[in-house]
RNA sequence: CGCGGGGUGGAGCAGUCUGGUAGCUCGUCGGGCUCAUAACCCGAAGGUCGCGGGUUCAAAUCCCGCCCCCGCUACCA
């Protein structure tokens, strides 16, 4: 039966680039889920997109003295370069900053208001009135009054590390005009979660199946007692309000949108598609699955907030799974640690091939514990797995065949109990990486899928086809056309994880170039080979270095 | 302070829920093979499972305490 899946991917933020912790914590691991549950030939919708709101990013516009949206717009096309590169394969990939996500956003706030669980409250903020504006707490300089430090800032004292409030400082400061701020009243619109605890109580205890780690964090939070959030700031880039009663300047705060760009890319991608009401088939009918890949810092986004607006809205589904991905570390070399974090996908997509990223990190996938990731580890990773294990497997076979079998595969000749053995371990392997890959489980899966490609190797050291060559070539066929089965085999398993790869090989074996389903192709004696040369390339130790 | 996760041979991880000879991918050492991208295969050494208590015939696994790391506790989402 075909299941339909949204494939929900945590939303870039554009306000600088993104790094290979990020790509580990959920570009990578959705793109791998989804392209496995294309191939099984379910209805995959995987969306995501820029988001392009929230203070940070007129921080920066502030400090290079542009616009927010020219900020946008750069780190927005960094990660669609990135993604093509990468093969990420969206259905959509948007951004927060289009009429159709403010349109759904305000539609999901007229919703809540209607219903009850948004509510307006008087808080007391600093305002400048030089600047005329109200002051995000990173703009109110002051003195700690821990540390006595004068540069504190309203959030935080980067001398003692302390939280702060911006009341707490002494002497305050505006960032902006050197004036000091006074404290004034303003109007906000709050979201009631305490209103829905018991419902999100609920329906978490309910789950099964997911990671430890997300569960219990989620529900620590309702025991802690959910506090109401304010969704709007008083900030003049973000989604305007569809409502007018709390005066001008204030918009809609950054999360309560970004979260909503689930729904409004899909939409998107449905209106698109000429079909604009093709979404709610996988927002609307019980029976679809969703499944939303972030990083650990957006668990209480995923796993509590958004899942209340949904209860809120009403008719809409909740998550299937939230499998949360811990944080890749770049700690073991202590050296290039900061090196490590700073550098951003697109730096190692210019030195290395896109399989041979992906490869790598998909191999340490955070998916329990933060785990550490170096440069030598991602080269170590690709010379001695993806390329020794792998790509030379396939090049000490296909050039065997090539060489005495006319550039054919060989015929299958008369199969052995050893032959049918190694073919059968493969199938095993297929099915073995398919309930990881579906379960979530994508590093195991890699190691099976890369396991069954060790065993073809022990094979051949033990059948020796090269030797039996010489005084029985229809043996040495059927050796290798058992070899070349198995391979057929793996290329499956392997194809979430390393697409071209994947695909120059089925040019080579006479495939199609994506697997048209979760099953092993056989490959026919006689079918020409293509071209032949090494799929990966050995990395020299200097790759990474500069 | 509080909340969540983690601390397993040289590296990175699994195993902990459902106690019962500690496993995987590498590295190291020895051997084999020579078709292949100095690659592949076999074997060995190497761990008192953070520390201290407790429960048990038996604990990496359950209980208590402590230490250390990461994340959250922010107008970063």
């Amino acid at each position: 039966m075909t299941r339909r899946i949204l494939v929900a991917v945590g939303w870039p933020y554009a306000s600088g680039p993104r790094h290979l912790g990020h790509l580990a914590g959920a570009y990578l691991p959705a793109d791998i889920f989804a392209r496995y549950h294309r191939i099984v030939g379910n209805d995959v919708l995987m969306v995501s997109g820029s988001d392009v709101h929230g203070t940070p990013i007129t921080v920066r516009a502030d400090d290079e003295g542009v616009e927010p949206q020219v900020i946008v717009d750069r780190y927005h096309a960094e990660f669609l370069d990135n993604w093509k590169r990468l093969g990420i394969s969206w259905d959509l990939y948007t951004s927060t900053g289009t009429e159709n996500h403010a349109a759904v956003t305000q539609d999901m706030f007229l919703r809540l208001l209607e219903n009850g669980l948004l509510e307006k409250r008087t808080t007391s903020q600093f305002y400048d009135e030089e600047a005329g504006r109200f002051l995000p707490d990173r703009y109110v300089e002051g003195t700690c009054p821990h540390c006595d430090y004068k540069g504190a800032r309203g959030d935080q004292c980067d001398n003692c590390g302390r939280t702060l409030d911006p009341t707490d400082l002494i002497d305050p400061v505006s960032k902006l005009s050197g004036s000091s701020p006074v404290l004034r009243d303003t109007d906000h619109y709050f979201l009631m979660l305490s209103k829905l605890t018991e419902p999100l109580k609920e329906w978490l205890e309910s789950r099964t199946g997911w990671r430890k780690h997300v569960k219990n964090w989620a529900l620590g939070m309702i025991e802690e007692g959910l506090p109401d959030r304010a969704i709007t700031r008083d900030i003049n880039w973000g989604v305007e309000l569809p409502v007018d009663d709390l005066g001008p300047g204030k918009r809609i705060y950054v999360w309560f949108d970004a979260v909503i760009g689930y729904l409004s890319a899909s939409k998107e991608w449905a209106a698109m598609q000429g079909t604009p009401d093709a979404w709610k088939r996988w927002w609307t009918d019980p029976s679809a699955e969703s499944y939303y890949i972030v990083g650990k810092d957006n668990i209480p986004f995923h796993t509590v907030i958004w899942p209340a607006m949904l209860m809120g809205y009403g008719g809409l589904n909740l998550p299937t799974d939230v499998p949360a991905n811990q944080y890749v570390t770049f700690g073991a070399e202590k050296a290039s640690s900061s090196r490590g974090v700073g550098r951003s996908i697109g730096w190692y997509l210019d030195r290395l091939e896109t399989d041979a990223v992906r490869y790598a990190v998909a191999s340490v996938l955070p998916e329990q514990n933060d785990t550490d990731l170096s440069d030598g580890e991602i080269i170590r990773r690709v010379n001695e797995e993806l390329v020794a294990t792998w790509g030379n497997l396939i090049n000490r076979v296909l050039t065997i065949a090539a060489r005495n079998f006319e550039e054919k595969v060989p015929d299958r000749g008369n199969i052995e109990t050893v032959d049918r053995q190694l073919i059968e371990a493969t199938d095993a392997a297929l099915v073995e990486t398919g309930a990881l890959l579906n379960a979530v489980e994508l590093r195991a899966a890699l190691r099976v899928a890369m396991h069954a490609a060790t065993e073809v190797n022990a094979y051949l050291n033990a059948q020796e086809p090269w030797k039996v060559l010489n005084d029985n070539v229809e043996r040495a066929g059927s050796i290798l056309w058992s070899a070349i089965q198995a391979i057929s085999g793996i290329r499956v398993a392997l194809a979430p994880f390393i697409p071209e790869a994947t695909e120059t090989l089925g040019r080579t074996l006479g495939l199609p170039p994506t697997p048209a389903n979760w099953a092993r192709p056989e490959v026919p004696g006689g079918t020409e080979l293509g071209e032949i040369s090494p799929l990966f390339t050995k990395l020299e130790r200097e790759v990474l270095d500069d």
